[in-house]
DNA sequence: TTTATTTTTGGAACCGTTTCTAATTATAAA
DNA sequence: TTTATAATTAGAAACGGTTCCAAAAATAAA
């Protein structure tokens, strides 16, 4: 592989001139740009990543931490998080949480450390199950600033959060389903110690509560988000011996195993039950029915949050929209039953 | 932040001490190595990623190209291929392409070639949509021998290639349906060019040839493996005015979907017409009705090429089990009409 | 033309490691 | 105790860039 001095010979220059001619500060005059541009052609020079970043003490790297159960994390996302990061040159590297924070408080926190110390100059830190007690984020903040957090919310840190109102969509929700008629609704949650799965069932049992409108308790299962949690939490649900005409779900994950759980035991959705969704993933509009879903408007936030990761990495000054609209998606998985 | 000469300082020892106390090669005496790891810890040392690998010339880096419509890279893969990499501290870095290859033959080629020049040790090829003609491997590989294909064939380096057999799996498929009585099969591909799509296809084929059925072409809709492919698909076939009871798809998204289309049409799946899938994911459990598919040892070929990469990169010796058997999975989407 | 000012340039110093060499120290053998 | 051998060590050189400074060249002003 050429270097630098390599070039700086072949074109008859110093290497500090093949450097201003790579990083376009200081000024070349014409000739000897066409010198050095000819040489680095002619050798195929790549400026080596290492040497560069050793001197800027930048690694134009930023790193994702997430947990493992927050399955929206899809090439779509990533991808487009790399098209903010590419004009600046930056890559990321990406790390899944191993461990359910239950089992081990600090894993969360180790797998943020890791990440600072293998030399990203920036992380992200999302996860719809993370415990943030266990994180410490404030702690973790005070020695490394450029954090953000995604989907999650600490006042000290405003500026670093980004978040769309998961009570007020879990509100739309539960009113959505009481206007069409359901009095009887049962719902499957997510992890209640997480701020957003416990946003948005707040919203959802304020919605009825307001409504007047009472939820057993045995009609309340407490899932995990995830296919098989939405699954067993459907069939759960009917054993209890009270009959309900919809059922809330905290993500389209669970509603889509939970509609397969109710079909297969053979009520139809939704004539028997309807089933409401949350996220509009892509599987949403696929599902049988079609699911009624929240719109969050996942992509923007990802995309917001890593421009402002850009600006406290590398100060520049991206714009910052903080408008994350949610919207209700009505498809065919609830009934009217007026 | 702290560097291995205020260690050295603090340590009282020379920073060459030091280094070795960190790599663990060469002999250092025990009462050294006690002042040396309690001046490590005193000032927090983490070593300095970039100037390591300035003199290593290794980055523990490596990089995964895949493209975007291949909806299989999920997190649990991801996990799993950094579970394989945590034990020699090699990190991943993750491109999408981008750019259907169609539109940029040499979008596929400028994103590895990208990867390489970031500085990664080795690269994986993946993604079912790859024109493999376009990225021209083999010349790739020449120049920077640490490549490995996934899910693709090229006999002068199948060392390099991980890949389980399509054919098979699609004759498999075509047999199963057949067996349960079907004459009158659809089926809806990906883009047959890409050698997996292909030959999945062409297993399919042949097995309704070996059994002397014919498939009219108005019958072979040539989707995409995406969700709305499989959507549009299922229309598409409705509407040609050849009846049939049986509906063989690419894959699970398509299958997913194709199944959403036909019972919003009013055909019931499975019993007005079976819908077999291929792949195995985790969407395949909860549909509604369940995916009859193929199971595929995904993450166990992902891992293994992982392995070899690692192999390739640092001269390990892992071992590499190239057994990625298939499996028929039998779920609730196909009726046995005999 | 001479002098003052600006532009352009070469090369040394530096970033934080690893590795090598030569010197020192400890240990074993005589 | 002296000598031969092995273990341990300090510190210089190197990795490939960037940045700074002083010198040289080009240009403008007198």
């Amino acid at each position: 592989m050429a270097t630098i001095k390599d070039v700086a010979k072949l074109a008859g220059v110093g290497t500090g001139t093949v450097s201003r001619v790579l990083s376009g500060n200081g000024s070349v005059s014409a000739k000897t740009l066409l010198k050095v541009n000819k040489a680095m052609k002619a050798l195929k020079f790549k400026p080596n990543r290492s040497a560069r970043s050793l001197k800027s003490k930048k690694f134009d790297t930023i790193g994702i931490w997430g947990t493992d159960t927050s399955g929206e994390m899809e090439r779509k996302t990533l991808r487009d998080i790399e098209r903010e990061l590419k004009p600046y040159d930056v890559h990321c590297i990406i790390t899944n949480g191993d461990l359910n924070s239950a089992n081990n408080p600090n894993g969360a926190r180790e797998s943020v450390e890791l990440l600072i110390n293998k030399g990203c100059d920036g992380v992200i830190i999302w996860g719809s199950d993370i415990d943030l007690s266990a994180l410490n984020i404030l702690q973790i903040e005070s020695d490394f600033p450029n954090i953000i957090l995604l989907n999650n919310k600490i006042d000290l840190i405003n500026d670093k959060c980004f978040y769309y109102d998961h009570y007020q969509a879990g509100y739309i929700a539960g009113q959505y389903l009481i206007d069409n008629g359901h009095r009887n609704i049962a719902c499957i949650t997510g992890w209640l110690r997480t701020a957003d799965a416990n946003q948005r069932h707040r919203g959802f049992l304020d919605a009825l509560k307001n409504n007047n409108i009472s939820i057993p308790t045995e009609l309340i299962f407490h899932g995990d988000y995830t296919f098989s949690g939405g699954h067993r939490g459907a069939k759960y649900l009917l054993e209890q011996g009270h009959s309900f005409t919809a059922l809330f779900c905290g993500n389209d994950q669970s509603a889509m195993s939970a509609i397969a759980a109710l079909s297969s035991a053979g009520h139809n959705v939704p004539d028997d039950i309807s089933v409401f969704g949350y996220d509009d993933m892509n599987i949403a509009s696929y599902t049988n029915p079609p699911l009624t879903t929240i719109h969050v408007p996942f992509n923007k936030m990802v995309v917001t949050a890593t421009r402002q990761l850009l600006n406290l990495c590398y100060k520049t000054e991206l714009s910052i929209d903080r408008n994350f609209p949610i919207q209700l998606i009505e498809r065919l998985s609830v009934k009217n039953i007026n």
